[in-house]
DNA sequence: TATGAATGAGTATTCATTCAT
DNA sequence: TATGAATGAATACTCATTCAT
């Protein structure tokens, strides 16, 4: 059962636990030191029950990930969905992903340093294996500004990769200090996607 | 000897060889698998022939990245000096940081990957750990032209930020692939710092 | 649990265990040559179950002694409590100690040999780093039977030295062979120790 | 030539600048951390200069200690050959040893050291592993003693370990360290070994 | 005579994983 | 459902020794 989907109240309750603590187990001591027996310590269990209920610890891992940008997802996917110019589309993509960066800045964290630090069974990191299909919404947003003049033409894919590079910069403030006051860079990124972009 | 500068000619040499095992490796099989082991059979000498000339494992990292930076800070330098004006000295800041990081593409990965996935005794990576000093040229330009309204006036350290945010692009291109085509990439990158930039 | 007293049956029998191979070791090879490696190999052991049940080599050692010492002192202290004249006390803990030395010869070797060998994080060996506390049931005794002048008065902590250095004779012995005959030597030392120090 | 006996000016030279160097790294250090790198480092010698005049560490400790012993083993020799009465003879033999430790203190400490942790071939340390005649002299004055009525009767190895044990507590004061006062301490030697063995 | 270069065997320690209960 | 027990493979590092020059 740490395979197939969590059923009783207890499991989901104890997966949920010992999430959290490999969220703020990351966080606090990073990831080279997230060990299972540290994240268990700070789980208040056993080091053979995140075993028990996540396999193995690369797939504890591969669930914080998920929980973490599939939160993320829905949460672009729900303030774009609603509306239909690319460029109205992108603003609320772009201010959709800073605010649920700013309000859920631990997950998101931990996400982004598991991201990058974790590596797959080739040594590959998880940012550099990741599909097409992570930026798709975005790129369908971009491709679509192109098409109707909306934004400048230029490659589909430096235009996703910049995008995503300015919208990373708040998170590496959050690695340093999880606190930190990001109130004067978030509109600052939402002005320099757009002079980027703008036709 | 591991301390003091190189002098022979069979040091120099051998600490060449493994410099460059180091960078290659890192870049082969990622920064957690470079054991010094690994290190050690791709440079073809024993795992004590490198504590034998770098002391420690940390202190051949770290000699890979001063290898690399200080480079790049002399490229960024000479490129920078012979210039006053801040929009004609960001220019070739630019310009010289994309060409070092396309003319030098393995060594820079490398470092870059060093600086992501290093931690020091407290556990904190290395390009979190790192001073103002490091950015302290790309400041001093960004300071000067908005004092002199060359550049709009927002919070310098943001500026800085989104800067190296996007100077970073195509490093992660080449994470994926060395030998990945940038000729869009870096015109567009000069296009977006200063579209987001100018006043 | 590795830092913990021990509960379980199992945990204390495995440290219990463990503690007896070390000691084996110690006696069977000499301090320098008790890797955990050949600690483990005698125990039956892996490697790593030392350090699941110790936490670290040192550690083990130090139980090692504390175990020895500690079993030691009690029995000082039993011998002595009951009496009040400094004669006798002293005849009552040299008697003890040496009684305690032939009743436990492995034990005690091995925790000599430790703590003649065995270094601290500044290369001070334990017997010189030890406090003062260690010999003050001696020097408690020698101070008042000096006082009381049931003893010469010479300086106190030459007369400890002095003392212990003639109940350590036997162990030299033991450290040669552990079944050393130590029938001559024992009365001797009695008989030594209050020549020495008579009034 | 490491083996045979020193020649030449520089020869002999080097293996006492050599010499020098081993006494004062195991007296700052300790012995477990008198690595060759360590004395070639405080000699000024390359690590396979000591191995060229020394042919071996092992060696080189070994010839430490002859050093030491053989100069002490003279004075004990000078201090008691002009004398017959075996009383006089021990007073002088007592006096010579405790002189030379007070005047030789960084040679005896280092060779003391060096004998109780250096361990030969099969483990054993060398305190242990010497034979009779180490303390041939010592026993023969108390042999003669006995036989004469000078001194109890009691078992000789007993007698000749106690004397041992006596005249070694300087040492440990030496240990602790090199500057101690040792004014008090000699002379309760002396007192305490007459006192212990007097008829 | 003296050295720098290089090594291999050995050290303690870390850690995810397995498994019987 | 949950755990304690135990492991094996890997890690960086130490050091006396060898050897060509």
């Amino acid at each position: 059962m740490s395979t197939a989907a969590p059923v009783t109240f207890t499991e989901r309750a104890r997966r949920a636990q010992i999430l959290e603590a490999a969220i703020s187990t990351v966080n606090e001591v990073g990831y080279p030191r997230a060990s299972l027996a540290e994240i268990a310590r700070r789980a208040g269990v056993a080091k053979s029950a995140i075993v028990y209920y996540f396999a193995t610890k690369d797939a504890l891992l591969m669930h914080v990930i998920e929980h973490v940008f599939e939160a993320m997802d829905r949460a672009l996917v729900d303030a774009v969905a609603p509306l239909t110019d690319p460029q109205e589309r992108l603003r609320a993509y772009v201010i959709a992903y800073l605010e649920h960066v700013d309000g859920h800045r631990a997950a998101v964290t931990a996400g982004i340093e598991i991201v990058v630090s974790h590596r797959n069974a080739d040594g590959v990191p998880l940012y550099l294996a990741g599909t097409e299909d992570d930026s798709a919404l975005l790129r369908g947003i971009l491709r679509e500004g192109m098409e109707q003049g909306a934004f400048r033409s230029i490659p589909l894919e430096v235009a996703v990769a910049m995008v995503e590079a300015l919208l990373d910069v708040p998170s590496t403030a959050l690695q340093r200090d999880l606190d930190a006051d990001l109130s004067h860079v978030l509109p600052e990124i939402v002005t320099m996607v757009f002079r980027s972009l703008s036709g």
